[in-house]
DNA sequence: AGCTGTTATGTACATATGTACACAACAGCC
DNA sequence: GGCTGTTGTGTACATATGTACATAACAGCT
């Protein structure tokens, strides 16, 4: 028995993963299907079957990316705060900056939401995400703050996501200021 | 062309759409197939393309009553406050009481969110469903806090049906009061 | 009773989908 | 070169699904 030297591609299962996000943003956890995630993948369907031993397999570890990348990013924007009033500012980005509150983004939560209900492992992933932006932000405010923030955060995001007249950026950092 | 008396049965058509809302909840979006929804509702199959068009038309009716039915709770809950303190227990009430966020409310919260990115008509419904809700917060409230208790009841009821372990009612209650 | 138009149902069918699996391609080693 | 075990693909197939539609059931009317 020499060297097992068990080497398959990790970049095409990256890929495949990353196709999946894209596939379920377009068309939704509904619309999600191995061939539509093999085309934008363009990879060929066996692919599918061969990486992943099926579809719950496949959204769990596609949504597991999105949970690591999105709490990355999260985490990121708040170290780089250094004062207090950086940290607020920080905290305003993350609810109305449009390059983070993205529609794909919010999109791909709500799926995430829905999916994870009825799927055990991803449960986990989100309280260890949730665990994770607390923990951010606890690095500039109280861990009751903290908490009300996170909460804040998520209900602002979605609720910017759906008016048809989106709170500015003045009234949502007014909301911040009074609640730190 | 007599009395034209277009009589077909109301009571039908409002038993499928609960039985979709039930389904929803249990299979979400992507399990919900009319033959499972003609099952729970215990009609024939012809009787889903008799009385919806597609899957489209039921599953936005089936919204639509969702946005509906809460909506009108969460209006009533607060209208029965006459006090501003009865008002935040109110508030308190709608975020942690366990007839109200009930994992199955929150699960077709999801599915709802999901499902309105993609179908304009619901996006509409959802708009109405956010301006009711803080019509109601007004009552009792100025517009800027209604605003904030309306995001702060979503983020909060969110993270608490994700958190293994959900604020205590008297902590709410401390944030509720913190925000008045 | 018979006639007529509306309401409702059983069923058939084209298509989409998940998945298995027989094979191909290929790297490493002799 | 040939041999071998692993990695990757094209394809076939059983099943699930949306939907149409030919009838049935029935209410109202004469």
């Amino acid at each position: 028995m020499p060297s097992p030297k068990r080497r398959y591609d990790p970049d095409r299962r990256a890929r495949i993963l990353q196709a999946t996000l894209d596939v379920v943003a377009e068309h939704g956890v509904a619309g999600t299907t191995h061939r539509r995630v093999a085309a934008a993948a363009d990879v060929p369907l066996g692919s599918m079957t061969y990486h992943f031993a099926g579809m719950d397999e496949l959204l769990t570890e596609a949504f597991t990316l999105l949970a690591d990348q999105v709490s990355g990013r999260f985490t990121e924007r708040l170290a780089a705060a250094s004062t207090l009033d950086d940290a607020c500012e920080a905290v305003v980005d993350l609810i109305v900056d449009e390059s983070w509150a993205t529609p794909r983004n919010m999109l791909l939560s709500y799926e995430l939401y829905a999916y994870a209900a009825r799927n055990p492992p991803l449960r986990g992933v989100m309280q260890a995400w949730m665990e994770k932006s607390r923990a951010a932000l606890r690095q500039h405010f109280t861990a009751e703050t903290a908490k009300v923030l996170d909460a804040v955060i998520e209900g602002l995001s979605i609720h910017r996501s759906v008016d048809a007249h989106p709170a500015t950026r003045e009234e949502v950092r007014a909301i911040v200021r009074r609640l730190v």
